[in-house]
DNA sequence: CTTAGCACTCTTGTAGTGAGAGTGCCAATC
DNA sequence: GATTGGCACTCTCACTACAAGAGTGCTAAG
C-alpha cells in the first residue's frame, strides 16, 4: 500500500502528535499546529481515508484519531526518516560507559540503564555470550569431607563452578594431579567433544564424575548467561499515561517479567540484521498486544554476543527508540571488538 | 500502657477483621461477626477510648475504625499469640526446598519465592554471607596478552574471580609458580591479614598487583552478596489493594527496589535475634511509612548466615508472617548447617 | 478538489440527591 | 456505674442530570 504524499504527512503528523501527546488527534488542532493550508475539514477527508485503510482509528464516535498498529508499521517504513544520534547525545552515552563500566558483566547492565533512561521505556540487555564455548582450564579445590570444587574457565574469559560430591574421600594432591592430566587432555575443546558417558552406564570414579560435571558446565553456559536478560526501566514504563490505571500496570509488570520476555523476545529478533522493530500484535506471543519492541543484536565476528533492546508502549517515538538502540548496540559492539580482539 | 481485658479483645478484633477485610471496622458488624454479647453502643464507647489511646483511627467522621501503627504495634506485642504452622504448612514448604535446591547459591530464591507466594507481600533474603571469610585457595590463568585472570576460593566456598592485567606479559607457567608461592604464604588468612600496600605506594610487579587483587576480592566478598538481596513478590503485593490507584504502585515499587532495601533493611533487624517486626514509621527511613517489615537472621555459629524476611503493608496478618519468617529462616538453618558442618 | 457550515455524538467535569453505614451523645435501664 | 436503645448528624458512594467542549460526518457551495 502506498499514499498519497499528502495523506502521508498527515499520517506522519497524527503519529507524532500522539507519540508527544498521548492524546487522540482532532483536526482542527493538527491544521493549528502545523500550520497546514489546508482546512479542517480537508483534513477530515484525508482522515476518513486513513481510517478506511485501517492505519487510524476513533476510540469513539466524537474523538480525535489515534494511530493503529498498521499505521505505525506504516509510519515506521515509509514515512519516518533515518535519524542519528547528536553527537551530544553520544558523547552522553559514552561518557557513562567509560565513567563506569571497567568488568565486561557491567556492559550489558550499563547499557540497559542508559537505554532505559534515555527512552522511558523497559531496556532489555542480554548477557554476550559466545557460541563456541572452549574449555580453557579447570581445577579442583578439596573440601571437607569428600567433596570438592570444580572451577572452570572457559574460552571467553568467565569462570563456572560446581560442587563435587564423591563416593570415597581424595585428597589435594590427587585432586591436583587429576587436573593436570584432565587439562591436557580436554582443553580447548567444545562441550560437545567431550566424551559423555551413555546414560545407561552407571557412574563411578572420581574421573568420570569431574568430566561430566565440566561438560555440564560447558553446556549451561551456553544459555544460561544470555537466558537471562538485564530488564531495566519498568517505572520508566509504567510512568507512561498508556499504564495509568492499576490494572494495566499490574499486567504490565507481569509481561515485563525476564521469564516471559526470554520466551517472547528470540523469537522475533534473534534471525535479524540492524534494528528489528515489532509492532504491538506482530509479536504473536502473549501480553504484548499494544506494545512494541525495538532490537537490534550487538558484538561482532570474533566476540561474544547478544541482543538488545526497548520494550514500550506502541506509542514511541520510533526513530529516536531506533537511533538509540543502534548506537548503544555500536558502542557495546565496539568495546567488545576492543576487549577482545586487542 | 495496657488495655483492659475487653478492650483489648475489641482492639484484637479491629485488627483481625481489618487485616482480613482492608474495609474500617465498624460497631455494628464487629458485634455482629463475633457474636458479642455486648451492644453496639458499647463497643462504640471502648472504641472511642481505643481512639483517644492512639491506637485506632477514623479515616473520617463516619467511617469504621482503622488500626494505627501504635494499634498494630500493641497488637503485636500484647495480642496475637503465637502461632505455628501447621504440620501441613511446614511439609509444603521442606517440600520445595527438597524439590529444587541442589545449590546453595539458589536456596535464597527459593526462600523468597516461598515467603512471597504464601503471604502475599515481598520477601526478601539475602545471600549467605561469612564473616570471617579466608583464603582458601587462588589461581592464575593467562589470558591473551598480558592479561590474567585471578581465581579466589574462599572458605565459604565461593569463587571470586578479576580480570588482572600486568605491566609486562607472563607465561602461564609464570603464573602458577607464583600462585603456588601465594598459596603458601597467604592461605587461611583473612582479608585483613593480608599485606596492604600504602596508598602512595605505587603498584608494580606482578606479585604485588596479585596480592591487591586478593585482598581486594576477599573484603569485596563480605558485602557484595549481603548487599544484593533477594527481592520476591512484587507483583503479590502490589495487588493488595492499599497500592490499588496508580501513584501509590509507583511509589512502592521505588520502595522495593533493592537499592533502597539495602539501606532500610539492616537498620531494622542486624542486631536482632528471633523475629524482628518492624511497623510502619518505626522504620524512620524513606517510603516505608505505611508499610512493615518482619525480619529473621539465618545461619548459626559456623555457617553463612544472612537476613530474610517479609515487606507488605501494616495490614499484615502478623502472627502468619512470623511463624513463616521463622520456619523459613529455620529451614534455611539447619540446610546451612548441614551442609557446612558435616 | 476544497471548504464553510451545521447537526450530531461522545466525553468530561460539575452539581445534586438519596441510600447506607457509622459515629457521638443523651437519657433510660439494669 | 456500666450498659443500652434511640436519634440526630456526618460522610462516602453510586447515580443522575446537565452543560461545555471537542470532534466528526455530511452537504452544499466555491
Amino acid at each position: 500500500m502506498t499514499l498519497s504524499n499528502r495523506r502521508g504527512r498527515i499520517l506522519g503528523f497524527i503519529v507524532d502528535d500522539y507519540v508527544d501527546s498521548a492524546q487522540p488527534i482532532g483536526s482542527q488542532s493538527l491544521v493549528a499546529r502545523h500550520n497546514l493550508s489546508l482546512s479542517a475539514a480537508t483534513v477530515r477527508n484525508e482522515m476518513a481515508a486513513l481510517e478506511d485503510e485501517g492505519l487510524i482509528t476513533h476510540p469513539h464516535t466524537s474523538a480525535g484519531r489515534v494511530p493503529s498498529n498498521r499505521g505505525y508499521r506504516y509510519y515506521v517504513s515509509s514515512l519516518m526518516g533515518e535519524r542519528e544520534l547528536t553527537r551530544q547525545e553520544q558523547v552522553a552515552i559514552l561518557h557513562q560507559f567509560h565513567q563506569s563500566a571497567r568488568q565486561v558483566e557491567e556492559w550489558a547492565g550499563l547499557a540497559a540503564s542508559v537505554l532505559a533512561r534515555a527512552m522511558h521505556s523497559v531496556a532489555i540487555v542480554t548477557q554476550p555470550t559466545v557460541l563456541e564455548i572452549r574449555l580453557k582450564q579447570l581445577q579442583l579445590v578439596e573440601l571437607e569431607h569428600n567433596r570438592a570444587l570444580l572451577i572452570v574457565v572457559t574460552s571467553d574469559a568467565t569462570v563456572r563452578q560446581l560442587q563435587l560430591e564423591f563416593p570415597v574421600p581424595a585428597q589435594q594432591d590427587q585432586l591436583t594431579r587429576l587436573a593436570t592430566r584432565l587439562n591436557a587432555e580436554l582443553g580447548g575443546k567444545l562441550a560437545a567433544d567431550i566424551p559423555r558417558r551413555e546414560s545407561a552406564e552407571p557412574i563411578s570414579g572420581i574421573e568420570s564424575i569431574v568430566v561430566a560435571a565440566v561438560s555440564e558446565l560447558l553446556l549451561r553456559e551456553q544459555w544460561a548467561n544470555s537466558a537471562t536478560p538485564v530488564v531495566e526501566g519498568v517505572r520508566e514504563l509504567l510512568r507512561q499515561p498508556e499504564f495509568g490505571d492499576a490494572d494495566r500496570m499490574l499486567d504490565t509488570l507481569e509481561a515485563v517479567e525476564e521469564s516471559r520476555l526470554r520466551v517472547a523476545i528470540p523469537s522475533a529478533a534473534v534471525d535479524d540484521v540492524g534494528v528489528a522493530i515489532v509492532i504491538g500484535d506482530e509479536n504473536h506471543v502473549g501480553p504484548y498486544q499494544d506494545m512494541s519492541f525495538v532490537l537490534a543484536r550487538y558484538g561482532s565476528e570474533g566476540t561474544p554476543s547478544g541482543v538488545l533492546g526497548l520494550l514500550g508502549p506502541t506509542r514511541m517515538p520510533y526513530a529516536d527508540a531506533v537511533a538509540h538502540v543502534r548506537y548503544v548496540s555500536d558502542v557495546l559492539s565496539e568495546l567488545m571488538r576492543k576487549f577482545y580482539t586487542e
